[in-house]
DNA sequence: TCAGTATTTAAGTAAATTCTAAAATATAAT
DNA sequence: ATTATATTTTAGAATTTACTTAAATACTGA
């Protein structure tokens, strides 16, 4: 990288602070980066709404209802479950997805909002 | 695509209901998509978090802080400020650049979340 | 065991993302 | 006017992403 473009009237302790405020929370924010990368997808996110509003669905299911191949279906599962955002068990040979409650909670307000809006549209 | 598995024992009222739930939240779902692919980025996150800390930022210093080229800030605010998530204030030569709290609701619970971690840790 | 069903994994491709460096634009100050 | 500062835009590159198709794996039931 070229030199860094240096204000003459930024406040080094200002800055310096700030360099600091974020390695104290690295974690926190790679976490918080992590899930909204994985929300931030629109298959990703219909999958996750669909598994707060069903309980439990199939990759077969979920290809069907999103129009995309199984296969790609279940690259996106898999990248839910690395990141512990849902779990599976399999029945016979069919494999249910769930969402793992714990680990989805800054996004449960949204997925939330998005059912009680489905349901209101649904009513009217 | 080929043929999409369907499955034996799918329900098929149960997948036309859900195909008709996506379709009735689209534009909710597409916002929320959007805003959460904005969030899902470090560098994004990091300086949605500093808008928040700090009240305003202009690029030069986010640069310094961040460690990235200023055209790069420069093209993170931008698509910040295409959303609607920041806005822009110019002072002399330097551009403040802010939260548009308004827009960022389904965020702010993480933002005002790692604040209070960055707070907790520099106290102790 | 063999055929059929469901899922996962792998290979390949097209498009999107994110960065740097450099050029362009705009403001400030001498 | 010229020079310096701050930002934006552009061009180009390396990487990542998201998809499809096809092959591999695993379970079910005749």
């Amino acid at each position: 990288m070229s030199k860094t473009c240096i204000r003459v009237l930024a406040d080094p302790v200002q800055i310096k602070e700030c360099k600091e405020s974020l390695n104290q929370i690295d974690d926190q924010l790679d976490q918080a980066t992590q899930i909204f990368n994985l929300s931030g997808n629109s298959m990703r996110l219909k999958i996750l709404f669909l598994l707060h509003k069903e309980g439990k669905m199939c990759p077969c299911d979920l290809s069907d209802i999103l129009d995309i191949s199984v296969g790609g279906v279940s690259q996106h599962l898999r990248k839910l479950k690395d990141r512990k955002l849902v779990k599976d068990k399999k029945v016979g040979q069919t494999v249910f997805y769930s969402l793992v409650e714990t680990n989805i909670q800054i996004i449960k307000p949204v997925l939330d909002g998005l059912l009680q809006q489905n349901q209101k549209e649904t009513i009217s």
